[in-house]
DNA sequence: TCACCTTATAGATGTATGTCAATATGAAGA
DNA sequence: TCTTCATATTGACATACATCTATAAGGTGA
């Protein structure tokens, strides 16, 4: 699966029409949202001291086994919201905060319409 | 299914760790934006004068039956990001403003961790 | 090299989901 | 009331997905 591609100024979604390939492209980083799972991984990883989580540190925080873990955080690195490195025999995970602000920004609705 | 019951204040995911309640919550709101169609259907009442616009407006730009377009419709309503209201023969839909912000600002991450 | 640790991949399985055709509901007008 | 238009609901079906077990792959150290 080819990483996340988000347009550098996605506009929010009042101002210009979403096309049909941009909204298939932004899906896909919303349905990887779409899973508690996720969504507790990305704030682990959020809130670990210097940014970042090997995949122990977040396995340790589930009642799942290691390989859903390994499943669930390929599901963020391919659509572009984590990014890792590894160091030794340790993986580490980081945010892309800039995906995840393009996200952020989409949703922001101005009070006026 | 209930209605979505994001909390006043989420705050950034960084800042506090995610419990599970919370995340389930969150995803649904999330996995709701998780679909093209659905991302299309919110941009186009979104743009739409006044803020509004009624079934027929969004079925038409689509190649989509009326039946999957009022079930995407439902997904929308039932996780908040859409109200409805009925006027005569026609029903209009609306952003719910509030909480697609409330979801901005989960993914809102600081640049210094 | 061998044993061990950490992480990833493959394959299987049950459940969730997007779509459709058919039908129901609700409002307006003749 | 009967017909017509706009929207919602139901039920069926194929596909996608979350999870597991088993196994592979990559690193470290003896």
């Amino acid at each position: 699966m080819e990483p996340l591609q988000i347009l550098d100024c996605s506009p929010p979604l009042v101002r210009e029409q979403l096309d049909a390939d941009k909204a298939t492209e932004l899906a896909r980083a919303f349905k990887a949202l779409g899973d508690p799972v996720r969504l507790r991984i990305l704030s682990i990883v959020a809130g670990h001291a210097g940014g970042e989580a090997c995949v122990c540190d977040i396995t340790d925080a589930f009642d799942l086994t290691q390989p859903t873990i390994s499943h669930h955080l390929k599901v963020l690195r391919d659509v572009g919201l984590l990014t890792h490195e590894r160091r030794g025999s340790w993986v580490y995970y980081r945010l892309v905060p800039e995906n995840l602000s393009r996200l952020s920004a989409l949703l922001n609705i101005p009070a006026t319409v």
